[in-house]
DNA sequence: CCCGGTTGTGCAACTAGTTGCAAAAACGGG
DNA sequence: CCCGTTTTTGCAACTAGTTGCACAACCGGG
């Protein structure tokens, strides 16, 4: 239950309009917790029933005419809230180990293809992430928020580090292994 | 839609009834695809519907009483086809950097607790791993399913020694901080 | 031999996220 | 100033996963 924080964090950023704020998750906050344009409307609109955000003042609301929302005391506090109280960490659930354990009893073929296609889009991402980070945390900038969200970032780029090597090594004992055992 | 497919990779190495199925999820496959009873007897019977495994022979179905399945041709054949089929990579979606992202702007109280407490966690399930790897894996068996299944169990302590890094670093920074901006 | 706990199977209802589409307003060229 | 296109909002239906509970069979002690 964390898009309604994520839309949270993303007002008190900024008050924005659920377009723009399709388009924020779009790049940045998407990054580490995506939504479509969907989720976002019906996310707003349940958010502002409960008295957490509130439309700016604006036109009568109507569809097609945009509608911008700002967080409310209310809101703003329960984000805290939510960000403090502890949670537990869900369970890795990644298919291409997945894949790779049913590779083991049916057979290795058209797997490689695959692994190949994701380590370079792993390697775009983590080249995307480096320069973001050359752009936007040069060193000796040390604002909370920007250590905060450097860290954000960091884990982003460890993250993909991790499985660009891991893929590396994949297909490095893909290429040793005997021509393949036919399923 | 990888629960089937974990299913029958899980069929494939070993027939099994529904709760023996639950059982292993708990243990070996649920480290990367974790599943509930009711997620499992629902699919198994989807599965037997659509033809791909079939309950063993034994007493008739009926419930309290024990139902084994085996995986079919077809379902064999569907499992190396979905193994080798190319995957979108689904988006990162992480509450824990959502929480630190939003700590940016409401305040860091209270949030060093709970890094603290994950860190521990991902310490428990790194040394864990670490314990399997040393079990089942001693140096110099090299069959293609063990080199598959190592490859796998590496990612996962690949995976829990960057989430210890991580969090790590982000509690080193966090012992840096300005005392907190209140919320 | 029966009764209470345990094992094993399963339904129903709910939450979260995705996909496909529609419709009102605003915008811009002839 | 009108008509087609784009922008912005939104509904409806669907898929995947979770939670809570029910119920049959089986097992062991009094």
């Amino acid at each position: 239950m964390s898009l309604p924080h994520a839309i949270l964090t993303a007002l008190v950023e900024k008050p924005s309009s659920g377009l723009e704020l399709t388009r924020r998750f779009d790049k940045s906050i998407g990054y580490f917790w995506s939504a479509t344009h969907q989720q976002i409307y019906r996310e707003l609109g349940k958010l502002e029933a409960e008295g957490l955000i509130r439309a700016l003042p604006g036109r009568q609301p109507a569809r097609g005419q945009k509608k911008s929302y700002e967080v409310l005391p209310a809101g703003r506090a329960e984000l805290a809230r939510w960000t403090a109280a502890p949670h537990d960490l869900k369970p890795l659930r990644d298919t291409m180990l997945l894949r790779l354990r049913a590779a083991a009893v049916v057979g290795t073929a058209g797997l490689e293809a695959d692994l190949r296609r994701h380590l370079e889009l792993h390697e775009r991402q983590l080249a995307e992430y480096e320069e973001i980070e050359e752009r936007d945390f040069p060193p000796g900038r040390d604002s909370t928020e920007d250590r905060l969200r450097h860290l954000v970032l960091r884990a982003g780029i460890d993250l993909e580090t991790f499985w660009t090597r891991w893929l590396r090594h994949a297909l490095a004992e893909f290429a040793e292994l005997p021509d393949d055992e036919p399923a």
